[in-house]
DNA sequence: GTCTATAGGAGGATAGAC
DNA sequence: GTCTATCCTCCTATAGAC
């Protein structure tokens, strides 16, 4: 059985363009403080022009978050795809890859995705959920093969459930402007998942580069 | 230096009222999304009413949060100072006091707090940070104890780093409708901070039994 | 494709009667 | 204290010119 293609948005780049400017704003101010005026006037057009490229202000939405999803899944399959090395050492790569999703560049749509999500039409949360869990899928995998290595011994979907949430809330607390800051982060949060201090995981990843 | 007395807000019945219906509304639909009116009618009130008792909508989200964050302490407060054991006893009792907090009857003006706290004006932050700080107190006293009580290894900020955004998303996953759920999902928690199985985690709470 | 102009409605907030 | 009536602003969305 052959999935149907996945609705892009950005067909145009016009249409970029909107999605682009709403993403930021939406993130900064929220949906509903962001009015259609506003990322019109955000990229030098007035606002009955966002009505010829979307039907509403809430498919804009739905585009802005489509695209928060679809590039965030493929900056994680990027990371997990090319990360060398056992369990451990990818598991460290995936983190910091999530990290600089949402502090990097891509941080816009990311947020919007994880703040805005409830106010999508329930249709809208139909269409994008399939892709959502690609997100999710990733990381179980990962969580089992710690399991299989003996490196995590609590149920994996407990420490999903820590660990994503924990990640996204980055944001309220932690200012990760580059990849220096970022790896240093990710190492934190994977000593703390597996409940190690620092030193003691990094330890466990010489063992593990050792023994590959 | 004495500290000035907290504004409580609910200084009349009626204000309560206004506080509870508000609190419903917001934590279901969001603030942007729900109206004066909406509040005032949820009390079979008209909307000019609220403004007699606060002066701006701002203001009576301001008093909705402030009580989140005062019931919410002591609420925790309270399960903490009233747990008994070591200190992995009074992990679990606060971890499941947490659950209880975002799940029961309190569970709308914890959300509001959660949810809108970045809508509130610089001032009414400024106003209620130092409140909200007794509530990240009270957990790092609980992870220092476990740390020296060699249970937990990794550093103890980062920990509460990943426990409490943790905790504040169950609600997206969760269904806890009554106590015994709630301590079933504190002890996988518990379990998961430490990184145990949860039947080791139960090993251990019996063996601080025992010691103690 | 983009603009201007505007319809049509909802929102926060105020005034004054009771 | 509460109500009704209303002001004024802003919003989404549409119509029609260019």
């Amino acid at each position: 059985m052959s999935l149907a293609p996945l609705r892009t948005f950005a067909d145009t780049p016009r249409i970029a363009e909107f999605i682009d400017a709403a993403a930021r704003l939406i993130a900064q101010q929220g949906y509903d403080r962001t009015s259609v005026r506003d990322i019109a006037r955000a990229i030098n057009l007035s606002s009955g022009t966002m009505f010829y490229h979307f039907k509403t202000k809430d498919d804009l939405l739905e585009a802005v978050i489509s695209k928060g999803i679809n590039d965030g899944v493929a900056h994680l399959t990027e990371a997990y795809r090319s990360a060398k090395g056992g369990a451990l050492h990818r598991f460290l790569a995936l983190i910091t890859a999530h990290l600089g999703l949402i502090h990097g560049e891509l941080r816009h749509v990311h947020r919007v995705w994880i703040r805005e999500w409830d106010r999508l039409s329930p249709d809208a949360r139909l269409r994008l959920r399939p892709q959502a869990e690609q997100y999710r899928a990733l990381l179980d995998n990962l969580l089992l093969a710690l399991t299989a290595d003996g490196h995590l011994k609590t149920d994996p979907a407990t420490a999903r459930h820590l660990l994503l949430p924990a990640l996204n809330w980055t944001t309220a607390w932690a200012d990760l402007p580059d990849e220096a800051s970022r790896a240093s982060l990710g190492e934190q949060i994977c000593a703390a998942i597996l409940n190690q201090p620092v030193a003691a995981f990094h330890a466990l990843l010489r063992a593990e580069a050792d023994g590959s």
